[in-house]
DNA sequence: GCAATTAGCACCTTTTGAGTGCGCTTTGGA
DNA sequence: TCCAAAGCGCACTCAAAAGGTGCTAATTGC
């Protein structure tokens, strides 16, 4: 449907906290305080975070998640690859297991490699928005990352 | 989850039949016997795109569907309105209505405004791809070849 | 009149997303 | 030592969306 799921959203809010953070460890409560997100949710969000390596997990009684990366080296593109899986936007081209034989016009399609090409460009400017151009939207405006999208 | 619909691609794949049709009318039927798809649903999704003043309908006995407009001045981003409505991809930005009171996080969300860029910046994508284009690209496999399309 | 075709609406089924239950493990501190 | 706070893991329910189908008109060339 073109639309980002809550998950990655949960996900990139609690990113912004942990980057706020600036390497402490912060909670899922914590991060509910701050933001009126259902908790539970957002811990599986931020377990996901941590199997794919965005996040590291402190375990035990003053435990918590902090980032794995600067916030300059993670981008809305990792996020979404974490929690959304794979990067289809087409049905033919998931990239590993295409269960059910795929699609029947595959043969014959004529827009398989035009959207192609659109999902390669929406995926390059995920990539190019950092973490980082998100936090410090919330202070003040980032021309940086703008001008980094704009490359083409 | 940040991918086009089965019905878009369906849409897409009419709306190219069409522009090869150059101005001539295709039904449904024509349609699927190029592409194998679900004729019922092709022709849902037609009718859809009619509504959205994509498409010309002529009914009766010899009747179908002719291009609205020339194929340069049909994006994929009207295909993708016209089949998927707004142009979300966050919750609180659906432009009408917004059932359910909107985002709980939305008064002090740091990631809305950014996120919205990123969503200009892919419409902006999505209306610039014509249908012009999805055209010749799928044209370097001749319509001979395929061998359900013989005139022209 | 007949057959082909679009129009409209409602319905069902499958898939996906969102959220929760429940028990376990880890760990710091009282 | 014990307990509370936190993460871990899995499976499960519930709701919404997407995909597809049934059925009955309305239109129109032959
Ligand atoms: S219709 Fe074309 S683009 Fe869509 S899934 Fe099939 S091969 Fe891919
Ligand atoms: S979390 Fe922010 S971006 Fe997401 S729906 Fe709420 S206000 Fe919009």
């Amino acid at each position: 449907m073109l639309q980002l799921t809550k998950r990655t959203e949960y996900g990139l809010l609690a990113l912004v906290h942990l980057a706020d953070r600036e390497g402490a460890v912060a909670s899922v409560r914590e991060i509910c305080e701050r933001f009126p997100l259902p908790k539970r949710t957002v811990a599986e969000v931020l377990k996901d975070l941590q199997h794919a390596g965005l996040v590291d997990s402190i375990r035990g009684s003053s435990g918590g998640y902090t980032l794995a990366r600067a916030p300059e080296q993670v981008t809305l593109g990792d996020v979404v690859r974490a929690l959304e899986g794979a990067p289809p936007l087409t049905t033919c081209e998931s990239p590993i297991v295409l269960k059910g034989g795929g699609c029947e016009v595959q043969p014959m399609c004529p827009i398989k490699s035009p959207i192609q090409r659109v999902r390669e460009r929406l995926w390059q400017m995920l990539e190019h928005t950092t973490l980082r151009s998100l936090v410090s939207k919330g202070s003040h405006v980032s021309l940086g990352a703008l001008g980094a999208v704009e490359s083409n």
